[in-house]
DNA sequence: TGTACATCAGTGAACGCGCGTTCACTGATGTAC
DNA sequence: TGTACATCAGTGAACGCGCGTTCACTGATGTAC
């Protein structure tokens, strides 16, 4: 289980699980659809999960863990106008936001899972919370983390608008989308 | 399928499917559950849903339907700040936040469903764009309907983070969320 | 260097279950004459 | 008012299918001596 061999090849089987998701919800999410995209048999795949639940919380895992390093990338770096663009450049990526609609989804059902997600966004928060008092240190601090809150329900809000689940693209609303989250980060 | 006896029997077969939906999310929607919610056989529910697409298309035009009718008795009355106040109060049914992202998580998947939700934010905007024109009319036309948009966008993230799914209520952050969400529609 | 053995990697078949759908059927209700 | 018949409302059994899980199995790789 250890070996490098045998991470590889769990990798390997979290990718075709995760293009699954993405292709096709989590309904879709079958473990011979998986052990299918990844060209291995069912019962190998129980090999290295030895049941959905622990592949989909290895999953869920990755997932989160991912975007939150995209997050921390963004984050601490250059001027908040920069941050903005390139959070919502991300979400550009239509099938990110499925898989974070998938999550959404998952969460609203399954306690488990909204734990992980909620800690996710907490974590999410923590950061642009450091990066809002650094920007502001005058305000009191439940201000920092409003701005952050707010800040992100904007963000999901609007990548539900913009990807075509919920509203197709307008260059008016993204700019006025832009200005608006710089807005609650700034305080202005 | 027109007498009254045979309408009643599909508003309450209807109820039932959405309790279920509600309950379980959409994987837990399937007839014999919808049948049993309602107290009826399987091969009854069939003889008013022929499919289960059928029975999935009816709920979907109906909880949209009836969300639009909730907006619309919300959006033309009073100021804008009461607006904001009783857009936001709606989203505290938790069973309705959980309603909408099976709804997302069903559009992002399927093109038909994706149609009707966007539809649904499309006449979503219309109405708040028109509320928007009349409290400033001097403004560029796609201004107005930008607003609109990026309201809906704050609106709707907002539920992720405050019903439970992505987040946890605060009051601070109930508070910028209101002071947002009305600065949106004032171009404050 | 060679052998024995444990562990790792991977296969294949079978299981019970819930699913959507089909269909023949029965009883109740309305309608035409 | 009574009868015949069509339609409406509702039942029950069966179908094939994909699902997660179990399990006995084989071959490859590492390790101890």
């Amino acid at each position: 289980m250890t070996t490098a061999k045998g991470a590889a090849r769990r990798a390997a089987l979290l990718d075709a699980a995760e293009a699954t998701l993405v292709g096709g919800g989590h309904t879709a999410l079958s473990l011979r659809a998986v052990a299918d995209a990844a060209g291995v048999r069912l019962g190998h795949l129980q090999y290295y999960f030895p049941s959905r639940d622990a592949l989909v919380a290895e999953l869920l895992a990755r997932i989160l863990q991912r975007s939150l390093d995209r997050v921390a990338e963004a984050v601490p770096d250059g001027r908040l106008d920069e941050l903005v663009a390139l959070l919502l450049a991300q979400q550009t990526d239509a099938q990110l936001v499925r898989v974070f609609v998938e999550l959404w989804a998952l969460a609203a059902r399954d306690e488990a899972v909204a734990v992980r997600v909620r800690a996710f966004y907490r974590q999410y928060a923590d950061l642009l919370t450091d990066r809002i008092r650094t920007h502001a240190p005058d305000v009191p601090p439940e201000e920092h983390r409003a701005r952050a809150e707010v800040f992100i329900a904007l963000i999901e809000g609007g990548s539900l608008m913009r990807s075509g689940v919920a509203g197709t693209p307008s260059a008016a609303t993204d700019a006025l989308l832009s200005r608006t989250a710089l807005g609650i980060l700034t305080g202005g």
